[in-house]
DNA sequence: TAAGGTTACGGCGATCGTAACGATC
DNA sequence: GATCGTTACGATCGCCGTAACCTTA
């Protein structure tokens, strides 16, 4: 047994057992890796996949069990690897943050900004992903930290973090009839609705507030991006429910802004991250950072 | 970065960071051992330990976070071995228990026997140790399941497993004054005591009980294992306080057991293991095994 | 026939063993 | 001088790459 052969099983998980993609991605030839895998199965004594003909179509009871070691030496690995370089230079680095358009835009910016100018060295990458897909970023370790806002599944391997509390709000252009007097659920099923997709930024939320209430939206645009809203309800569609936070004084001065705090409860954005993952210093200070803003926010 | 690598690193934490005895282990000789070490320090960046001249003396820091990463792969390692030899041959393997002389003499030979006719081709080691050692003969990996007595510290790696619960007993010669009348704490005072050493099976519960009554045993003679203090009772140096399953009515025909559950609390005694740690079917069985038990014992 | 996998064989490099040397007690 | 570790160098074994072949869609 040995680390390539790890990293050969790894592999083959992430290319549909394919073998010569795996030797694709492990720059040796095909053949290599068919002897490798060969070389494993014969060491443990029977076989880790389900071939048909020479093709490999799944896994065996056993190849699954394995699986699951494989994956624990393969963190564990890059996990030493994240020490050391840590350890070499904590200035030096990158975080890749899975995250949603609202968040990377209307949270980020700051913390980001801060973070930054202490650690100019590290580079930031931030990995869209709709919000389901956040958590699948993590696993695949193709980001480091998740800002998540629709509910995280209680993931035994996640840790998650109560970043900060926010509502949803309604913007409408000036001398919109919703402008003026109380908003209600009636008032608002009135109009055509512009807001998230399903599963982005609280959209959840709001289904549950009008299932509960009895009412129904009429929701006629749904994006995944406050931006793609906001420019609608510019153009008069209809009223635009979105984050309270992605609403901007200045940028969106031709629009109105309404609280809608008593109408749809909180959402609650968290910070999550893999349990068993090394996270570098400099990765643990940019989400003391994020905390700070969140603080401010909530402030 | 090579399993060979991780594993000597392993090795070195278990021979005092002596590079002669690691190579001796891994049967290799010390020059390669030595080579491998630098090339993975070389590799990491950092040295992995601090050095007094040539000689090892210690992990630096980065080194200590290492081997934590070192541990896991290991374990992972060996996990993948058990996993596989167990799909191989569920009638072949081996099953260390770490427990104490009571528990391997009076609660162990009835589920082993009954193992052993399931499962003939299983071999069973017992690792008698005293109960502060039992856990870390888990987590070197002497042993992969622990009987204890005596609390198990709460530890996050460790699944306990309630066993069965028991009490301690007086014995005494035939015709002894104890032999008759109520068995107080006051009258067990007035006479010399004999029984198990500190730390071993119970003793801990003796001592609460009658520092909680007030009164100070006479403990004359403290031994780990039940049949030298029963050797001494008969020798009528004085009332023995064992567990009352170590009381044979056969084979100590001349003693008289009287019970003590009225005085000295119950004793519980757990199976333990390593969370992480792969255990074999019929490992697991053999704990079904001790379950059943148990459970006659209680009944 | 294209794509995926296996087998055979030669070459190269990683790692081992031998051996001589250096340091520390 | 005994123990422990490093360095140099030749030998070996493992692993890769080339290439020819097999199987199935």
């Amino acid at each position: 047994m040995n680390l390539n052969q790890i990293e050969l099983l790894r592999i083959l998980q992430e290319t549909e057992l394919n073998l010569s993609k795996a030797a694709k991605r492990m720059h040796i030839v095909q053949s290599a890796v068919s002897r490798q895998l060969q070389l494993f199965e014969e060491e443990l004594g029977s076989p880790l996949f389900e071939r048909k003909g020479k093709k490999l179509i799944a896994l065996t009871a056993l190849g699954q069990r394995v699986m699951d070691e494989v994956a624990t030496i393969n963190q564990a690995k890059l996990n030493i690897q994240a020490i050391a370089s840590d350890f070499l230079d904590c200035n030096k680095g990158t975080i890749h943050i899975a995250t949603t358009h609202t968040q990377a835009k209307y949270f980020l910016p700051h913390p980001i900004q801060r973070f930054r100018a202490k650690y100019p060295g590290i580079r930031i990458y931030i990995v869209q992903a709709s919000p389901e897909q956040l958590v699948d970023q993590l696993h695949a370790h193709k980001a480091d930290i998740a800002i998540c806002t629709e509910k995280v599944n209680e993931d035994a391997e996640l840790i998650t973090r109560h970043c900060y509390e926010w509502h949803h709000a309604a913007v409408m252009p000036k001398g919109h009839p919703l402008c003026e007097g109380e908003l209600t659920c009636e008032r608002l099923t009135a109009f055509p609705i512009l807001t998230y997709s399903l599963g982005f930024t609280g959209r959840s939320a709001i289904e549950r507030a009008f299932q509960q209430s009895g009412h129904q939206l009429d929701i006629i645009l749904a994006a995944a991006d406050t931006d793609v809203i906001k420019t609608y309800v510019h153009l008069n569609l209809g009223v635009g429910i979105i984050a309270r936070m992605a609403y901007d004084s200045e940028a969106d001065h031709g629009l109105v802004v309404r609280d809608l705090s008593h109408i749809i409860p909180k959402s609650i954005t968290k910070i999550a991250y893999l349990k068993q993952n090394y996270l570098p210093l400099y990765s643990q200070h940019f989400i003391e950072e994020l905390l700070v803003a969140a603080r401010e926010i909530s402030a």
